[in-house]
DNA sequence: TCTTATCTGATAGTTTTTTTCATTTAGTTT
DNA sequence: AAACTAAATGAAAAAAACTATCAGATAAGA
């Protein structure tokens, strides 16, 4: 954790960035759930309970910063609402994502599974991909019962 | 167009509804558009050139609509807007975008990759799969030129 | 034609995010 | 250490995108 906390700080002044205080707090809570896609407003009122001075705004600004800096990530998942999650130490791409139609909860694909088909999209379509963003939506292992007609939730929240 | 048309007038009234003057203003706009991703402002500037009379809260609550039909897709390319893109005839899935961090264009690749990958996910994960999205993030082939180094363009732009 | 349910446009309201700006904080220079 | 400077912050206003409300229009059915 400290050692986490120590390198962001490393990359924000790479980019003549400080580490303050608000913004200290905001990367711990962003460790801390590290597996929880939260939006600025689930970053603000976490960050509250450690700092309750700090202002929304701030933490917009700050997960600005660190998605700039790759220290995070934006996702979307359609609910109207960006989610930020923090980047895997060292990787490359990111994960990708399991979205159920029915109760809504998201899984994690943790390894990339996208590796020869971006070979093959450099070469066809002379793209250079930096990144990438891969959502399966469908249901859930949990929800397999309940669905009769997985089909049926076509176009239901799908962004 | 006229066959796609009616088409779509069939997809709603199996559904019990009606094709009326403003849907179909509408529909013709995105059809005539089918490569574009449009915003529902878009949408609406495009139909209001035929229909002037049409509400923007019509446009909207249409592209829900459609959308709920799987006549279009939504999309979201990470500026804050839903975009809207008329589905291929019979596709079972859709198509993937290829997003340039340089100059923002978008660019589709029209066959599906992830057949094989999804088929391992199914298995894998235990989920049931009923659409996807798949983006990649990174520069164009109008842009190879331009861009000194890609990997510098990661944090730009990307949800 | 009368009835009923659907659909629409205008507008007000919500939600999320961004901007503004005066103040605070933290380095730097003297 | 005092003065200067740039960066960062919080509060509040504003913007942007979308959603809900509601009275009137439209259209299908009895
Ligand atoms: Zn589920
Ligand atoms: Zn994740
Ligand atoms: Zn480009
Ligand atoms: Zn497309």
């Amino acid at each position: 954790m400290e050692k986490r906390v120590n390198q962001i700080k490393q990359q924000l002044s790479a980019h003549n960035y400080k580490l303050t205080p608000q913004r200290e707090a905001t990367v711990r809570v962003l460790i801390e759930n590290e597996e929880a896609h939260l939006s600025a407003e689930d970053v603000y009122l976490l960050v509250k309970e450690k700092a309750p001075e700090i202002g929304l705004a701030t933490v917009y600004r700050t997960l600005e910063l660190l998605s700039d800096l790759s220290v995070i990530h934006k996702l979307n998942f359609g609910d109207g609402v960006t989610r930020y999650e923090f980047r895997a130490e060292g990787a490359e791409h990111h994960h990708h994502h399991l979205i159920c139609l029915n109760c809504g909860e998201v899984d994690e694909i943790m390894e990339d599974l996208l590796t020869p088909i971006e070979a093959r999209v450099e070469e066809e379509y002379e793209f250079q991909i930096v990144d990438h963003r891969l959502t399966f939506h469908g249901v859930c292992r949990r929800c397999k019962e309940v669905v009769a007609d997985p089909k049926k939730l076509v176009g239901a929240r799908v962004t």
